[in-house]
RNA sequence: GCGGGUAUGGCGGAAUUGGCAGACGCGCCAGACUUAGAAUCUGGUACCAACCGGUGUGAAGGUUCAAGUCCUUUUACCCGCACCA
């Protein structure tokens, strides 16, 4: 019988064996696998980490097998909101929280066997961590792409914090679910649209699923279009100034009735004199402002607004006048702030267009569809019309020759954009990294020096953030007392700390070298090692961490750290674990299953087992009792096996030797895809078979331990132990013969007409004309068809005969 | 609204990519062992008819000798984004 003594036997023999160290062998061929570490919390390793590691952690155990020197870490990522506050709450050091969680989480991973190298962990929290982390800010600052700016930011009331867009995607705070609202607030910024272009292009080098490559283009947001500028006419008299729009659709710009601008436009500050109603466009921008997401995304249609009274601008194409709009339907973030309202060809136009009576010109017809009742917005027909110079031209082409028309006549250039807004990289906390940076008052954002980092946290007792939504920090007197690092005259130190994302965004670096006081990692180790083979992880980070540590790492590539481009060479992720009622596991709703329990319970192997056959890796699936149980049973035929080992077969058996060749060659493929149900099937299968011939040979077991060893290791090196005196850890992985599962003899199915009938055994060499002949003959056939009515014969050697009749 | 995905027995799920639908596991039924139970082992298990046979992969059409797989239409659920100008 497996049971969970036999775990930690074998935990603390591979330790002691240092079977899963890394090395920085140079000579050997590598395999880096990665899993995403995770945040040390209270409650401990979640089904959603061991998931994750356990995929990898079979990975990396074939490919140490296989012959590759593998690195497969792992490490804390330990700054964050629930360990601040909990330290808020009891008073307890954040350091002393994290220390107690990390230690509890590394007791936990080895207790389920994860061959984790522990020598290379790593601790965000750590300074000689986050002296790298600081050190890569003010690399970034060096090279401009971090800023100071004052701007509108994502805010959360809840925890009193600062939120980068990816963050506060759906209007909701990542970590409370709560209500995000918009802040003019002084803060840091990094600048990723820089490489928004870069991020997009490294997609097409690597191995991701579709559906993350998906997702992080369209968070991206790549648009190709057009500025073009409208002449700006205040109290009726024509100005210098453009009202500049960013526009894809430059075709339907004789169909432009009227402009709309974003509430928080800079022009109506501008041409306050002139404009004859500014109370009430400073109105409606607040009431703007109020609105919760559910009133900005569910009565979207219901569009508000107000005309920009003493001011219009003309449209450069026709020069016609036109009124000028203020709605909040229109973002200041996006573009330009402002647009071109063609309500012909745009639902949002319309819908305003009709709300407020404004002029509906139809410029594109497929020559049936009016626009009286929606918008024609279908472009791959239609052609032009009321549209001077355009007129009859399709809609592609239109919009080339009304480029070039705005290009020559200087009234518009060719503008790509991105939604994709650049990363609120502060948070008012005190446990992050300190942003390495002083205030001079003579000298403004001055960066610490290189040699003096890290700038480690202060001690503090307390932990509150302040009212005004300052970091904690603040309190720290002694220590935000500094000198300019450039003139020397007294300053203060930056008081906010950096985001959780930041310690994530280069980890897999720290790996490489992790004890390294010099360098991120040594060059030759960087170059060894880069990039990582294969990541795995949940899909929640598509667009934040997976995206951050993209572009950091690109970032550390441009200016010479990293030997590539992109970080990761294939990305996988893995489906949820459901609850037994179906749901997603939550505290709440009291379906939440602890690993822990299970490995008491049942051993790790089982739960590791267990999880791999549920269903496919990448799939979510319901966790199930009895299906636990039915891989303990497994576990515990595959100890029994010994019982029935003999040194060699009597005589030859091929039926057993073809089982154990087609598992070795199903097992092998399986794995790699990670299409670990149906190689645990396998493995059952041919168990199935052993059992029933009571017999299994000597090579057969080790070869059928070795494969196994993967899934549930505790299990293989204990039976392994049993018949001989070395580790499966010392073994390869076995080849299959190809020869052996292929038969000289196949069962093929007879249809006629399509309906399965009855099996023939075939030569497996047969020709197509072999096979007809012997099917011919075979007198089943005749008891299903009469073969003078035979009008149709299909034949595929080795899948199917079909008599058509 | 846009983008992506899923749908197969009582349940979790397989199906070499167009070739015997339901591998493997759970559950259930039966048998062996046992005083008995547990455990273990063996066999059975899509549905209807229960004899020939017929019907079945969310629904409706289509292509094909052959469709869970391809095409068209459609429904339900899940995930992501959301006024992207």
């Amino acid at each position: 019988m497996y049971n969970k003594e036999i775990d930690k036997k074998w935990q603390n023999k591979w330790q002691d064996k240092n079977f899963f160290k890394a090395k920085d062998n140079k000579e050997q061929k590598k395999f880096y696998g990665l899993v995403e570490f995770p945040y040390p919390s209270g409650s401990g390793l979640h089904l959603g980490h061991v998931k994750a590691y356990i995929g990898m952690d079979v990975i990396a155990r074939k490919k140490r097998l296989e012959g590759y020197n593998v690195l497969f870490p792992i490490g804390w990522d330990a700054f964050g909101l629930p360990t601040e506050n909990y330290a808020i709450k009891t008073g307890i050091h954040p350091r002393e929280v994290t220390d107690t969680n990390i230690k509890k989480f590394t007791e936990q991973a080895k207790s389920i066997g994860f061959s984790f190298d522990f020598d290379r962990q790593v601790d965000t929290t750590d300074p000689s961590y986050y002296k790298w982390t600081q050190w890569i800010f003010l690399k970034l600052f060096e090279h401009g792409l971090a800023y100071k700016d004052e701007t509108e930011v994502n805010y959360c009331n809840g925890c009193q914090v600062v939120l980068s867009n990816e963050e506060s995607q759906g209007g909701k705070c990542d970590r409370c679910n709560g209500e995000i609202i918009q802040k003019t607030k002084e803060v840091w910024m990094l600048k990723i649209t820089d490489y928004a272009e870069k991020l997009l292009q490294g997609l097409e080098e690597v191995d991701f699923p579709e559906s993350v490559k998906l997702q992080q283009q369209n968070w991206i947001g790549k648009s190709k279009g057009a500025e073009v500028d409208f002449k700006l006419v205040a109290g009726k008299k024509e100005t210098d100034e453009n009202l500049t729009v960013y526009t894809t659709r430059l075709d339907t710009i004789f169909g432009v009735t009227f402009m709309v601008i974003a509430p928080e436009h800079p022009l109506i500050e501008k041409y306050k004199d002139s404009i004859l109603n500014v109370e009430e466009l400073i109105e409606y921008k607040n009431s703007a402002k109020k609105k919760t997401e559910f009133e900005r995304v569910q009565l979207a249609k219901d569009k508000t607004g107000v005309e920009v009274k003493g001011i219009t601008v003309i449209n450069p194409f026709t020069n016609k006048e036109l009124p000028v709009w203020v709605s909040d339907y229109v973002m200041m973030g996006y573009g330009t702030g402002a647009i071109m309202a063609v309500p012909a060809h745009d639902t949002r136009d319309f819908e305003f267009a009709k709300k407020f009576g404004i002029e509906i010109v139809q410029v594109i017809t497929d020559g049936k569809t009016t626009v009286t009742e929606e918008p024609y917005i279908e472009i791959t027909e239609g052609t032009m019309i009321n549209s001077d110079f355009l007129n009859g031209k399709p809609v592609k082409e239109a919009i080339e020759t009304a480029l070039d028309y705005a290009t020559t006549n200087k009234i518009g250039t060719p503008k790509t954009n991105y939604y994709m807004k650049d990363w609120a990289f502060a948070r008012q906390r005190y446990w992050g990294e300190p942003l390495p940076i002083t205030k001079c008052e003579k000298c403004g954002l001055v960066p610490l020096k290189y040699e003096d980092l890290p700038l480690v946290l202060p001690n503090l007792k307390d932990f509150k953030p302040g009212e005004g939504g300052e970091s904690p920090l603040a309190k720290a007197e002694e220590w935000i007392k500094t000198t300019c690092p450039k003139c020397g005259i007294p300053a203060e130190r930056e008081t906010d700390t950096m985001p959780q994302w930041a310690g994530s965004s280069w980890y897999f670096l720290r790996y490489i070298d992790p004890r390294n006081d010099n360098e991120i990692a040594s060059k030759e180790n960087l170059k060894y090692w880069l990039p990582v083979d294969w990541y795995n992880g949940g899909t929640e980070h598509v667009t934040r961490h997976l995206i951050y540590s993209r572009f950091w790492h690109r970032f550390l590539y441009d200016i010479g750290i990293v030997t590539t481009k992109e970080p990761y060479a294939k990305r996988s992720a893995q489906g949820l674990i459901l609850g037994t009622d179906g749901e997603k596991m939550s505290k709440s709703r009291g379906n939440v299953i602890d690993p822990q329990d299970v490995i008491n319970e049942y051993g790790a192997d089982t739960l590791r087992t267990y999880m791999l056959f549920i269903g496919d890796y990448a799939d979510a699936a319901p966790w199930n009792e009895n299906g636990i149980k039915g891989a303990k049973k497994f576990l515990d035929r595959v100890v029994r096996l010994e019982n029935i080992m003999v040194e060699d077969y009597q005589k030859e058996d091929n039926e057993l030797e073809e089982e154990i060749n087609r598992t070795i060659k199903k097992v092998t493929e399986d794995y790699e895809a990670m299409k670990y149900n149906t190689a645990i099937a396998q493995m059952m299968t041919c168990i199935n078979l052993v059992y029933k011939k009571g017999v299994i040979s000597r090579k057969h077991l080790e070869q059928f331990l070795t494969i196994l060893s993967p899934t549930a290791p505790h299990v293989a090196e204990e039976v392994w132990s049993k018949i001989n005196s070395t580790y499966i850890e010392e073994t390869t992985w076995p080849m299959f013969d190809e020869s052996k599962i292929i038969k000289d003899e196949i069962e093929m199915p007879v249809q006629v007409n399509g309906v399965f009938k009855f099996k023939i055994s075939i030569d497996s060499n047969a020709s197509k004309e072999d096979i007809e002949k012997i099917v011919m003959e075979n007198e089943n056939l005749e008891k299903y068809i009469d073969k003078n009515k035979i009008k149709k014969v299909i034949v595929v050697p080795g899948r199917i005969i079909n008599f058509v009749v």
